[in-house]
DNA sequence: TATTGTGATTGGTCGGACCACCCGACCAAT
DNA sequence: ATTGGTCGGGTGGTCCGACCAATCACAATA
């Protein structure tokens, strides 16, 4: 399954950036998202025809309705044929993809959202571990052995995600793995572990905790990798506020928009 | 905000399908989701040009369009501009919104998918219970008192639904409203719900606990707000998969396709 | 007053064209 | 042999203009 990059060896060159990616209806989306958001276009309003919208972001019809369909699918809006496109209560109807936008609408990371969804990893995560305890297989165990101990060529950032999985995925249920793929996805994690990696201690800390979980889940112990879940994410969600709430003057924030 | 539907007088007739909906990139979209999870397109896969769909389908390009941008948001594939779609791994990166279709896919409902899900539902509804305690307002409570004791026109689901998103609402969490929005909007909880309130014995149970957690709330008792609430989740999941697993034979299952 | 019908508006689909990007093959320079 | 440049074919991204289909508002009608 893996794409095998055949013999080309990796430059290790972390000062890259990604890449800029065009794709005009992505723009559209963000664009139209933020007006919703901010309060531009209210709940029940309808917005302007794919026709006048076109035109008004000198686009073609066709991109605009890949926009549309798109926000419908966050839960923004309400396309009905013949009619219109009506903005929806995004309280009622958003979907989890909608809150990386919510919590950087306006520019700025927005805190109380974001420690609103920490407290949700950190009510699901320890049962995920604690199921993981109980349901893990013995090639469970040894994918989650090789990860934390023998695997010393992958990123830091990408081991980690990988670990959680690892844990997801003993669980035997697929709706942890699901939810997961959210915060690992959503590219808030992949952010904020670049900041939570940056201080060794971090590091330690949660090498501790690799360990510690590995144990219980060997030694098929729910209550106990439930426990150790839970402290780490405590310890994480604290040092990760700190980060951002720190060092937030005029650091380089490379990444943080869209 | 409601959109008042005028003077027309709504015929109370339930066995009414809701409608077969034309919407023909839906299709699109169920078909290949099905051919993706049923594994007739593997992971790492490149799926047929979208030319070549748009002919098989005996549709437009355009109309493919639409279906691959809603697979790429479900997390099922991966559009590369000037290569190709490929099909990615759902378990590393689908969305929430793809487990209905995981617990529906082969024309049955998929039992052990479910439970999976319940087992979620019931992991962090009770902490949302237990924050809604802590951080309801006057105003959260008065409507909470208004929906439990003084509204009889609303069906008794979309009852049961509103009184949810209200204790969520009470939390404070946008996290959980969203997330309480998935349960509600899936389709899943409407479709079973109607099942769950189809015996009385149910009906009582669950207005007892509305009566209870709107105790707890109002006295700010968080942990006995979670306690109720994860009583009677215990109670519905179990009455809910008797009801799927009892009479599933050859009754009326009306609305169980998409 | 209630119903019907008609036209305007708007989303849904269509066909065809061109642009932007990726890839592999081939060639040129080192 | 390796590197880099060029080019052509395949594929997604966007555009244009047109028509179909659903809905709504309102006039015409019974």
């Amino acid at each position: 399954m893996e794409s095998t990059p055949k013999t080309k060896t990796m430059y290790n060159n972390p000062a890259l950036k990604p890449l800029p990616r065009t794709r005009l209806h992505e723009g559209i989306v963000s664009q139209l998202t933020n007006n919703i958001l901010s309060g531009q276009y209210r709940a029940g309003e309808k917005l302007p025809p794919e026709r006048d919208l076109a035109e008004g972001l000198g686009v073609n019809r066709g991109t605009v309705r890949e926009a549309l369909k798109k926000l419908e699918m966050l839960g923004l809006v309400e396309i009905r044929h013949g009619d219109g496109v009506y903005v929806l209560n995004y309280l009622e109807t958003g979907t989890l993809e909608l809150l990386p936008a919510l919590i950087r609408s306006g520019d700025t990371i927005n805190l109380e959202i974001l420690k609103g969804l920490l407290d949700l990893r950190r009510i699901i995560l320890p049962d995920v571990a604690l199921q993981a305890a109980r349901n893990r297989s013995a090639e469970d165990l040894a994918d989650l052995e090789r990860m934390i101990f023998h695997d010393d060529l992958i990123g830091i950032n990408d081991r980690d995600m990988a670990i959680y999985r690892l844990i997801a995925r003993s669980s035997k249920n697929i709706s942890f793995l699901i939810v997961l793929n959210f915060f690992n996805n959503s590219g808030l994690v992949a952010e904020f572990l670049t900041l939570y990696f940056a201080d060794a201690a971090n590091i330690m800390r949660t090498t501790r905790f690799y360990h510690e979980i590995y144990g219980a889940i060997r030694d098929r112990e729910p209550e106990k990798a439930k426990l150790i879940m839970h402290d780490l994410l405590v310890y994480a969600e604290r040092k990760t506020i700190e980060a951002l709430t720190g060092g937030m003057s005029a650091n380089d924030r490379t990444g943080m928009e869209l």
